[in-house]
DNA sequence: GCTAAATTGGACCGGCAAGTCCAGAAAGGT
DNA sequence: ACCTTTCTGGACTTGCCGGTCCAATTTAGC
């Protein structure tokens, strides 16, 4: 990438992914124009190819990258801290009560189905968000296995990802049918078979 | 709809709904040109808008109702007689086996994120699709229920919404990481759970 | 066969959006 | 101050793709 930046030019990019972001949550990756990513970040058509010399693509990756960024960042900091039934219960009311909110503007459904599946390069930006993800989960029922409180016999990264599949799919349904329920249904049932365990 | 369609009519126009699924399968919503359907089904671009005078939208929505089948009739015989644990059982497999093997060519992809989300109606569509499928597991979950298999406790509906969201997020899962490991962990949890309750 | 309706072929149009280009303004270093 | 590099503005080009149009051909019904 360009070692000269300036703090401006560095400014101005910041402000080009953002703007990006948001357009494409609203709108979609279909129907997202550079020339509405222009207009939204009062930009020029120069500056978007001057700091994405690749084009639409090079700025969908990066868009890519900003909201993975967002997804993990908003689930801390319990998602960070899985060590208490208390804490995997915030958790889990703050993931509900976010996608819950944000309604069709979704961060993770722009990562993960529109702009995740368009290039290889923005296809291994979902996959990485996937693997640490998993990971956060994971170690957080290897803490509380390590207290005792969730049986031996499970294993940790295989119940994590029975855990973000239905996350995953709550979402999607969620996008789709405009109710939680399923969201909270997928959440709950992981939960609570892992403290049956 | 045109009520008078020749034998040769109907033909040409499921061709050309079938043509339209496959292409979207492979290169997605996005990159799918009325050209390339009308390349692969061997018809003129006056066929395509006698068929479907609105244009790419309707021809959307014939897809998405076509793919929506399509991931219903896929799960039979098994998800319409969900009576015994070997049933559940079987019908896990049959999914497994069918979104591995079909890869990043994906139905249920294609209607729930990708047309499923461009218009009004094609997003009734994929919301007809949940609703049909909860139906037939929640039916499953019933019948279990009342031959005593599942714990009276249960609630039919929530454990059929959390098992279809594992079952979707599963395969998300499956197409950004390409390891059919975490829809097969989220199956197998929530028919675990059933059995435990 | 004859007529009307359905079907088909393909040239053409118009708009839109990605990407190019160059000139000019700011900023940074010495 | 001066020169170089970075940054910005916006007009312009190019190609593509959805959609239109009309003429030709086939089919169905009688």
């Amino acid at each position: 990438m360009t070692q000269t930046l300036t703090a401006k030019g560095a400014a101005t990019r910041q402000r080009i992914v953002e703007g990006a972001a948001e357009e494409i949550r609203e709108r979609g990756v279909f129907d997202t124009t550079l020339d509405d990513v222009r207009a939204r970040t009062g930009t020029s058509k120069s500056q978007l190819f001057h700091y994405f010399p690749d084009g639409k693509e090079q700025l969908l990756l990066a868009v890519a990258e900003f909201e993975a960024e967002c997804v993990l960042g908003s689930q801390q900091p319990y998602l960070g801290a899985l060590h208490t039934w208390e804490a995997w219960q915030s958790w889990r009311d703050t993931v509900v009560a976010h996608y819950t909110e944000q309604g069709q503007f979704c961060p993770l459904n722009v990562v993960m189905s529109q702009v995740g599946r368009s290039t290889p390069g923005a296809q291994a930006v979902s996959t990485r968000l996937v693997e640490r993800w998993l990971a956060e989960l994971a170690a957080g029922i290897r803490h509380l296995q390590a207290a005792g409180e969730v049986g031996a016999s499970v294993d940790p990264s295989r119940a994590a990802s029975a855990l973000l599949a239905g996350l995953q799919g709550g979402v999607v349904m969620l996008l789709s049918t405009g109710s939680s329920a399923h969201l909270e249904a997928a959440l709950d049932m992981a939960i609570e078979s892992l403290r049956r365990s």
